[in-house]
DNA sequence: CCTTGGCACTCCATGGTCACGAGTGCCAGA
DNA sequence: TCTGGCACTCGTGACCATGGAGTGCCAAGG
């Protein structure tokens, strides 16, 4: 077991080379944090701590840096969740509360954190898996051709193209209209399929084949839509990653283009609580270097998707934590109000 | 005026820059190209190229490399556009032949220009400027609360709320929608405002009001929309950029994250001929050392939008030139289909 | 048992020197 | 007008010496 003072340095030796960026020596420690100890002993502490594989010399003779497990140990032990300062929460706001729809309130959403985190910032669209349905809308282009639309509750549409097995009159398309909503209108996505099963027999044999194709194509559009999108901003931060530069950046850039790494970045942890996932924990090789911190938000209790940033590890933990679950918070409330 | 040969060495500095990311001296010149004088000779014609601004040495005693100012020449009259491979194509129209929907036909078409020329891809969604009305629908969410959503011929859907100054019935929304949609399904986006100016009239009184609130909402939608959106990908191919590579590539993400400015580099030009901007060319700062080569695409004759690519000064012009030509060519095409 | 000062050792970073080589400009001769 | 020759420039890489920051270990002291 660690003693106290030792978690103390290791806190410093964190904090140290957060700061600076350079391997940090037992001399400079002593020197920034009054430890009430001699360099000595802080040599001592570090081998330990060494030992048991929270800190790293880059080569014989160099300071320590903090491996993975040393993040680990700071995030969940001696690091708190630093509070934004009450000009940067009014900022916040003031930012988000400027938005004209759902696209622009990711967007800033983007902004603002890649901002406040002078990191990467991912924003994942609201769910839809756990999105209830405010409208579908049937239109008739041709008489064999019609457009279906979706509205979500949280203000997404979605549009598909259907092409029917034989013509479909307005009158039947308004019947259908009409059935499909009165069943589905404040549903969850989750529940539409059985809602929707027994809809084609009450209509007449020759209509069948396009009431089936049509809430076939409804159902295929709740489950495409299930996969999620989401928005990055702040890619030129990258730029602050460190000296071994190109090599770090590349495969973060190619990383940060697969939207599927991306959404397993943020999804793995599936409640709504803050997760921070430290260089080798996260699956992605590439992303080794990188740390993901990620918050569900959403407009209720309920987390409807979630956010965050990729930093590299050496990043300012309690700061960007406090970044990201304040963001978090405000987006909710932008989302409840609209 | 230049000689012919002149003209020869410069595409031949411009080759091998191109190939080698090094300074070209004489020597290596005449080895490599089969220009049949000596060293001594293309010593003297660099210096008439020096002279006149082609080329430049970034050191005393050190090879020379093209300027600006040489791109410019070497695009304008040495290099032709290379068509892509029998290969190539074929990909290319596989690729783009999956595509489910607008949004994904975008989002192929960028990652297919990313891959084809590794370069930074940059591709805008299809103009409403020049798009036609497919539909509009208005649904009543509740009393006095509308959704306006609006189909475009190009397969993009815009919606928008509605809050109306006073409740308004179905019967006067079915009628709205009807009379709307005859005056409008079909044309130009340009056309709808003096299309629709006395639609209010023939309305009774006490509908008066929530018409006009909601083709003023439909007219704004109609321009704000018409400021467009893009998609970029292939960042990852930044790190390809040189090796003084942070200073260049964080001004280019900076860029690469104002839509603005990347609507400004496509958009120059307004016409669907190819347009390449060569270093200082750009207006934007910071895209100083970047050439963006782009190229208007749309369903028929009409360019409805751009696509392109932006790269190092340094690039391979007549290749990505083909590339990008024949993406839009194929993007053209299966917009038409659809 | 923990802490401290001292000491020898390691090793990176810095800067200087030097030789090499690629490249240039210029000139005289074909 | 082209060519070969020649002297000059200058960046690059190798090599080496130096300084300093940092470590590990040990013996002495609380």
């Amino acid at each position: 077991m660690l003693s106290e003072r030792r978690l103390e340095v290791l806190r410093a030796i964190v904090q140290d080379y957060v700061g600076t960026e350079e391997p940090v020596g037992s001399k400079a420690l002593t020197e920034r944090h009054r430890l009430g100890v001699s360099p000595a002993t802080v040599r001592n502490d570090m081998a330990a701590l060494e030992d048991e594989g929270f800190i790293a010399q880059p080569h014989t003779s160099a300071g320590r840096i903090p491996t993975d497990k040393g993040y680990r140990l700071f995030v969940d032990k001696l690091a708190g969740v630093k509070p934004l300062s009450a000009a940067e929460r009014r900022a916040i706001q003031n930012f988000l509360d400027g938005a004209v729809d759902l696209d622009d309130v990711v967007a800033r959403t983007v902004r603002l954190l890649a901002q406040l985190t002078r990191q990467v910032a991912v924003v994942q669209y609201p769910s839809l898996t756990r999105s209830t349905v405010r409208h579908v809308e049937l239109l008739s282009l041709a008489p064999a051709r019609i457009m279906l639309v979706l509205i979500t509750d949280t203000g997404r549409v979605e549009q598909r193209m259907v092409d029917c097995p034989a013509p479909f009159g307005e009158t039947s398309l308004a019947d259908l209209r009409a059935r499909l909503n009165s069943r589905v209108v404040g549903r969850r996505f989750t529940d539409v399929p059985s809602l929707v099963q027994d809809l084609p027999e009450s209509f007449e044999q020759d209509d069948r084949g396009t009431v089936s194709t049509v809430l076939a194509t409804l159902l295929e559009t709740l489950v495409e839509e299930t996969e999620e999108r989401l928005m990055i901003g702040g890619t030129a931060n990258l730029t602050r990653f460190g000296h071994d530069f190109p090599l770090t950046i590349r495969p973060v850039l190619e990383a940060l283009e697969e939207q599927v790494v991306l959404l397993k970045l943020l999804g793995e942890a599936k409640d709504s609580r803050m997760t921070v996932r430290i260089g080798h924990e996260n699956a992605h090789e590439g992303l080794n270097s990188t740390s993901v911190v990620a918050v569900g938000y959403g407009s209720g209790d309920e987390a409807v998707a979630k956010l965050g940033v990729v930093g590299p590890t050496r990043m300012d933990y309690p700061g960007t934590m406090g970044a990201v679950r304040a963001v978090a918070r405000y987006v909710g409330q932008i989302l409840a109000e609209s």
